[in-house]
DNA sequence: TAAATATAGTTGTCTATACCAATAATCCAT
DNA sequence: ATGGATTATTGGTATAGACAACTATATTTA
């Protein structure tokens, strides 16, 4: 179960090994997990090292504690499945649809203004444009504009575009792309919209603005896509603060 | 700074101190804390209490670190509140404006099969139907219809929703809000969205339904919220899952 | 000059130990 | 039975030290 002469930290191990046993259901919701002293002897493990790995799934809440009780399995842990940083060729394959994509334009242009303080570079710096359209059963979905700093992401082709951005960037270049914000807002189809989505003129459109960062905090991309408000709704899960 | 003999735990008074700090603006996004070396010399405390304190910051989102290199203090506090589950009025001062509201419509009214099926009641059950126009600055913002079981909230009065529903149910019925999950559109207004929102004819406007559930799981609301695009964006921080 | 190497400094992992604080179960006196 | 004290068990706080992994900088070497 623990592989002490593994490279994989310790703790690590043994955060996935409970997370196994929950989500596969050995592990029931209101379940007490051992104490810490227990997993510390079986595991011949120290007992700040079982800690760590159970405050991880007390901080993902994956479990909960109870001073002077125990650790306990939580009652839910299935929300927001919604909530990711998809991609959206995974967007639509939950929505069950097929996916395709038309390479619109593919240059790298002086990033303006708005676009530089965005990405947290010089103004006129070097920025990745990438305009695609995004089909969704072979018919327009959206349009979406990438914009990435040629600085930060050197060497890329139309090519590694075409395939997955996301995949290369995390399994080529190892970079992890950890989290964003969303800016959302309805508006009305400009003329470029009109002929590239092929809606009437005057059509109602959903603008979608991501900022994805890296794992170090530096921003790593800019994400604009305009959809057909007829064609897409966006469902987000709410949580309690 | 530190106070040893105190019955609050070093490891928290460390992390309100460097709370303060960022909040204060002494430590500004991008900065450098001291290591954790120079923290454990400087109040004479171990360094894995240090430690406690800057994960927990780093956990909260204002902290970020980087091994071999340093802890930082993140770029974007948190300003992203909009990702619970607010009230309009909640959502309006976060954006430093004024709220206001005016009651167009209260009444029960048996609800159709599609609400029916939303609020998992029997078809042409009872149901408040609230409809409001919410006002920013005085201005109308958006209009809001919220539908509520009869049976699941009986005796509710226009006084009541004009105060806070919320606030009502929470501390007078003693039941709990949730959680929930938002469906956003964007959409053309209705000739009742361009009246009562006082907007041009053909006007985009954003759509979002909640559905609010208590803590027992059972589906408490349902709000239809039509916005003036031309107000109201919407903002969503996004997590790797 | 450029590349390789050493170094100092940083966070990450892990151990072993000690005591504190809250809870739960038991036992006992009333 | 009820209430109170005792005890065992649990998680919470804190220490000191060791080594690993990584980064940035300085130094040496080719």
């Amino acid at each position: 179960m623990i592989d002490k002469s593994s490279p994989i930290p310790i703790y690590y191990q043994l955060e996935e090994y409970i997370k196994k046993l929950i989500e596969s259901g050995q592990l029931k919701p209101g379940d007490a997990l051992p104490s810490e002293r227990e997993y510390s002897d079986k595991y011949g493990i120290s007992r700040m090292t079982v800690r760590q790995a159970i405050l991880n799934l007390v901080n993902d809440r994956y479990l909960y504690r109870v001073k002077g009780s125990g650790t306990f399995v939580m009652e839910q842990k299935l929300e927001q499945k919604l909530q990711g940083l998809t991609s959206f060729t995974e967007d639509m394959k939950a929505r069950g649809m097929k996916a395709g994509s038309t390479l619109v334009n593919f240059e790298i242009i002086p990033a303006h203004r708005k676009l530089a303080s965005l990405l947290n570079i010089p103004e006129h710096g070097p920025v990745y444009e990438i305009k695609r359209i995004r089909l969704a059963e072979d018919i327009p979905m959206a349009l979406e504009r990438t914009y990435i700093s040629a600085n930060l992401l050197q060497g890329l082709t139309e090519k590694i575009v075409e395939n997955s951005l996301y995949k290369y960037i995390e399994e080529t270049l190892n970079m992890k792309i950890d989290s964003g914000t969303q800016l959302i807002e309805a508006s009305v189809a400009n003329k470029e919209e009109v002929n590239l989505l092929e809606i009437p003129e005057l059509s109602p459109v959903m603008i979608m603005q991501r900022t994805s960062k890296l794992e170090d905090n530096r921003v790593f991309e800019i994400v604009k896509s305009t959809y057909r408000a007829d064609r897409y709704k966006f469902m987000i899960d709410l949580k309690r603060l």
